[in-house]
RNA sequence: CGGGGUGUGGCGCAGUUGGCUAGCGCACUUGCAUGGGGUGCAAGGGGUCGGAAGUUCGAGUCUUCUCACCCCGACCA
C-alpha cells in the first residue's frame, strides 16, 4: 500500500497532523490558533454532543445561552478566578469601524471606544452567577441546573488541532444548590456522566480523581476530573467537573431565603467537556493507517463500496448495494453507499480505512451471483466474505464488537503503561524511557508538586477517587504519604 | 515575550557564486484503456517567487526594512 503519511513511531505529533487533515476533520485557518473543524469532524462532536446532551437532560438539566461578552468587571469579582484567566483573555475595546483617512481599508474608529471593555467569555461562570443572583431568591427557586454549549477564547500561545485552540467548543454546566452536600453530589454525577461517557461512547478507559491544588480550576474549592492515557504515553485531561462552594455565590453575592428564613449563600458546580475530545478520540484509537473510530461516535457507521466493470454490472451491484443500505438504515445503522464513479474501489477502500469508518462492505458482480458480500473491520483490519442473508446480524454485531474491542484495546495499553515508582530514580526513569501513568507517594504539598514538575515536566494528573490507602513515603521528599496519586506528562 | 527556522502554481518541494522561455512530484482538466486494495498512457491548464524600497544592463537569487507563519521554551482544557 502507498504511504505518504507519518507513523506514531517516526514522528507522533506529525502522525496526529496527518491524521487531523487526510481525514478530513479540521484544517488550519486564516485566524492564527484557530482551526476550521470540516464536516467530518464536526459530525463527530455532533455525535458526542447528542449522547451528552441526552444524558444531561436524562439528569434533569435543561439548556440555556448566555452572552459572549463579559463586562471586564465581572473578572475582578473572584480573585482566583480572576488570576486564573486574566492572561488569556481577548478583550473587545471597539464597537466601530471606519474608512481608513489615508485611503486603505479601514481601521479602527477611536471615537467608538467602550467605557467598558468586554472580555470575550473564556468561561462563564461571572456572567451565569451574575444573572442568577436574580433568579434565586428563596429555597424554592433551588437547584438551578443549566448547560450551555458554546464557545470559548483563551488567547493560547502554543496550539494544537482539537487540544488546544484560541476558540474551541464546549459545554458548561452551571449548577446552583441550597446545600453543600448537594452541590457536591451533583459535582460526583457529573464527573460520573463523563465517565460512562468516555468509556462506553468514546471507548477510552478513564481514571476518575481530583485535582492537586496546582491543578485546581480557577476559583473552585475541588476540582475533579477524568483522566485518559494517550498513545505516546501522555494524559490528557478528558472532562472536569468542579465543586464551586460559595466562592461564586459571595462574589456575586447570590442568596437564598432556607425554610428557616435565614439568608444564605448558594452552593455551586460546573463541570465541562470541549471539542478536545475529538483529540482524545483520535490519539486513543487510531492506527499508522489512519483513524480508528468507534461505531458509537463514527459518522458513518458502514460504508458500502460497489465494484463493476461494465455499466451492466454497475447497475446489478448498485441495486444490491440500495437494498442492503435500506436494510441497514431500518436498524438504525448510519450507512453511505458510495456510489461515485470517479474513484476506483482500491482508492475508496484508503479513503474510509483513513477515515476511520468502522465497516466496509464491498460488493462486486461475484457476490451478486453467489448471494455473498465482503465485510471488512477496520479496527483488526480483517474481511471475510459472507452470505448476503447474514449480513444484517453481522453487521450489527462486529459494530458492537468494534465498538468493545477497542475499549479493551485501550485498557489493556491503559494498564501496560501504569507503573508504581518508589524511588526517585525509580521515577525519573520511567518517565524517561517509557512515560505512562506512575503511581506514586507524595507528600501533599504544592511545593513538592512544583519541584516534581520543573524537574521532570510531570505533573499529578488527580489523585484518584477509590479508596486504595496505602502508607509510604513521598517519592521526591521522603516525607510521609497515605496514598499514592497518578503522575504523567500531559496534554 | 526569549531562542531557532521558513515564505516559489491548490499541497509538498527544487532552483539562491545574479543571466535569457522559473522547474519537479502530488492534485486538477480532457481523451483512451482500466476497475475485487491508492490504475496506466497521452495531451493540457494554472505561478505578482510573502510585501516594500534599493544595488544592477539584468533580481526568485544580493542589501535594507517590513509582514506572515512554523518549531523550541514560560502559560493552559
Amino acid at each position: 500500500m502507498a504511504k505518504d503519511f507519518s507513523t506514531r513511531a517516526e514522528n507522533y505529533s506529525k502522525w496526529y497532523n496527518d491524521i487531523v487533515q487526510r481525514a478530513e476533520l479540521a484544517e488550519n485557518s486564516a485566524v492564527r490558533g484557530c482551526m476550521v473543524i470540516k464536516p467530518y469532524g464536526y459530525a463527530i462532536w455532533e455525535n458526542m454532543q447528542a449522547a451528552l446532551d441526552k444524558m444531561f437532560k436524562d439528569t434533569g438539566h435543561s439548556n440555556a445561552y448566555f452572552p459572549l461578552f463579559i463586562p471586564k468587571s465581572f473578572f475582578s469579582k473572584e480573585a482566583d478566578h480572576v488570576e486564573g484567566f486574566a492572561k488569556e483573555c481577548a478583550i473587545v475595546t471597539h464597537y466601530r469601524l471606519k474608512n481608513d483617512p489615508e485611503g486603505k481599508g479601514v481601521v479602527v474608529d477611536e471615537d467608538a471606544k467602550l467605557e467598558e471593555e468586554l472580555i470575550i467569555r473564556p468561561t462563564s461562570e461571572t456572567i451565569i452567577w451574575d444573572t442568577y443572583r436574580n433568579w434565586i431568591q428563596s429555597y424554592r427557586d433551588l437547584p438551578i441546573l443549566v448547560n450551555q454549549w458554546a464557545n470559548v477564547v483563551r488567547w493560547e500561545m502554543r496550539t494544537r488541532m482539537f487540544l488546544r485552540t484560541a476558540e474551541f467548543l464546549w459545554q458548561e454546566g452551571h449548577t446552583a444548590h441550597a446545600t453543600k452536600q448537594e452541590a457536591l453530589e451533583e459535582t460526583h454525577q457529573m464527573l460520573d456522566v463523563y465517565a460512562d461517557f468516555a468509556e462506553n461512547h468514546m471507548a477510552i478507559p478513564v481514571l476518575k480523581g481530583i485535582k492537586s491544588e496546582n491543578e485546581r480550576f480557577a476559583g473552585a474549592v475541588e476540582t475533579f476530573c477524568i483522566e485518559a492515557l494517550m498513545q505516546d504515553g501522555k494524559a490528557l485531561q478528558a472532562g472536569t467537573s468542579h465543586f464551586l462552594g460559595q466562592n461564586f455565590a459571595k462574589a456575586f453575592d447570590v442568596k437564598f431565603a432556607s425554610k428557616e428564613g435565614k439568608l444564605e449563600y448558594v452552593w455551586a458546580s460546573s463541570w465541562g467537556v470541549s471539542t478536545r475530545l475529538v483529540g482524545a478520540l483520535i490519539m486513543a484509537h487510531s492506527d499508522d493507517n489512519g483513524l480508528v473510530l468507534p461505531p458509537k461516535l463514527a459518522p458513518v457507521q458502514t460504508v458500502i463500496v460497489p465494484i463493476y466493470k461494465t455499466e451492466e454490472q454497475r447497475r446489478i451491484v448498485s441495486e444490491k448495494a440500495v437494498e442492503i443500505k435500506n436494510r441497514l438504515e431500518k436498524l438504525g445503522v448510519r450507512v453511505k453507499f458510495d456510489d461515485r464513479d470517479t474513484h476506483k474501489p482500491g482508492w475508496k477502500f484508503n479513503e474510509y480505512e483513513f477515515k476511520g469508518v468502522p465497516v466496509r462492505i464491498a460488493i462486486g458482480p461475484r457476490d451478486v451471483e453467489n448471494g455473498t458480500v465482503e465485510v471488512a473491520r477496520r479496527d483488526i483490519l480483517k474481511k471475510e466474505i459472507i452470505a448476503n442473508d447474514q449480513l444484517d446480524q453481522t453487521v450489527l454485531s462486529l459494530l458492537d464488537d468494534i465498538q468493545h474491542t477497542l475499549f479493551r484495546r485501550a485498557l489493556a495499553f491503559r494498564e501496560e503503561n501504569t507503573r508504581t515508582a518508589d524511588s526517585w530514580e525509580e521515577f525519573k526513569q520511567i518517565l524517561d524511557e517509557k512515560g505512562g501513568f506512575i503511581l506514586a507517594h507524595w507528600d501533599g504539598t504544592a511545593e513538592t508538586e512544583q519541584k516534581i514538575k520543573d524537574e521532570t515536566k510531570a505533573t499529578i494528573r488527580c489523585i484518584p477517587l477509590d479508596d486504595d490507602k496505602e502508607s509510604g513515603k513521598c517519592v521526591f521528599t521522603g516525607k510521609p504519604s497515605e496514598k499514592r496519586v497518578v503522575f504523567a506528562r500531559a496534554y
